[in-house]
DNA sequence: ATATCTGCAAAGACTTTGCATGAGA
DNA sequence: TCTCATGCAAAGTCTTTGCAGATAT
């Protein structure tokens, strides 16, 4: 099954359209490996489409925040990052590090096994312990990247 | 030694001033437990000392968060939090769970152990790898609490 | 004494909302 | 056809900046 059917199945179910925009934004998403902002994917979207605007790119990444398809994280430099949610991704699962000055991110997958079944532990005592319903988390270190460091 | 020594010295040292408001925002931030926002933190000082002004605060935070005292996350909720990093603060080392639809959020600290090792060995490899400077980490669960899982 | 800090008001940056038009199924 | 989705412009929120007066050491 292709990613446009499954994205079709995906909105359809829930009584939303699978529109052209819409299509465009989940494009950009798949094909990038970096943490795009909304002012990203509107200016790749836009490259394609110049029709579609903006606001169409920040309700849309609402509306694929709340079906679980995207995550938005926030780093820290005053905007949203947006992400394609492991199962949906090209990309293997991976957490990210920091640079708490200049806000460079680098994404790393070091000690995935090894995190699994703390990970796994920690959300099967959580869901329980506080009656949630788990559907991801996160992880991230922040220190000083070498430039950084080294302008101190 | 006594916290506001302690606070002199960690201004002081860098060319910085313990002046009235800063104490009384280190004071706020030190006898809760909550995730403050600066508005939360501005009320709190303002019922104390009502000359202090909004713009302090964020400057004050801003200050804390570069000299590595407190620690600045972001849940999703359109505004920032702040809490004071574990060297400083009375509270145990913790994670955070978050409910993506209503942003409660819930405090936990179950195997911090086995954390532990992992955190070590991850921050470890990524400052060699990278040449970072690691000074934190964060980690945290998102999903639906009781009540708006209930609501879907 | 003097470099740092502060409050106020104004500006800035990102995000959301209102409403008439356009488009999927 | 008939909702749902979109674009534009305007409004909203949180946060930052400019500047003259106040303050810590």
């Amino acid at each position: 099954m292709h990613a446009h059917e499954l994205w079709q199945r995906g909105m359809h179910g829930r009584g939303h359209r699978l529109t052209m925009p819409r299509k465009a934004i989940l494009e950009v998403l798949s094909n990038s490996d970096d943490h795009l902002s909304a002012e990203d994917i509107y200016m790749d979207v836009h490259g394609m489409y110049p029709a579609v605007g903006l606001t169409t790119v920040y309700r849309t990444l609402d509306l694929l925040v709340q079906m679980g398809v995207v995550f938005k994280f926030d780093f820290g430099d005053g905007r949203a990052r947006y992400e394609l949610m492991d199962h949906f991704s090209k990309k293997a699962h991976h957490h990210h590090l920091i640079c708490s000055s200049c806000k460079t991110i680098i994404d790393y997958d070091d000690f995935l096994d090894e995190e699994l079944s703390l990970i796994r532990k920690t959300e099967d005592a959580l869901s329980k312990k506080h009656d949630f319903e788990i559907m991801g988390h996160t992880m991230q270190f922040y220190g000083l990247c070498s430039k950084c460091k080294n302008k101190e």
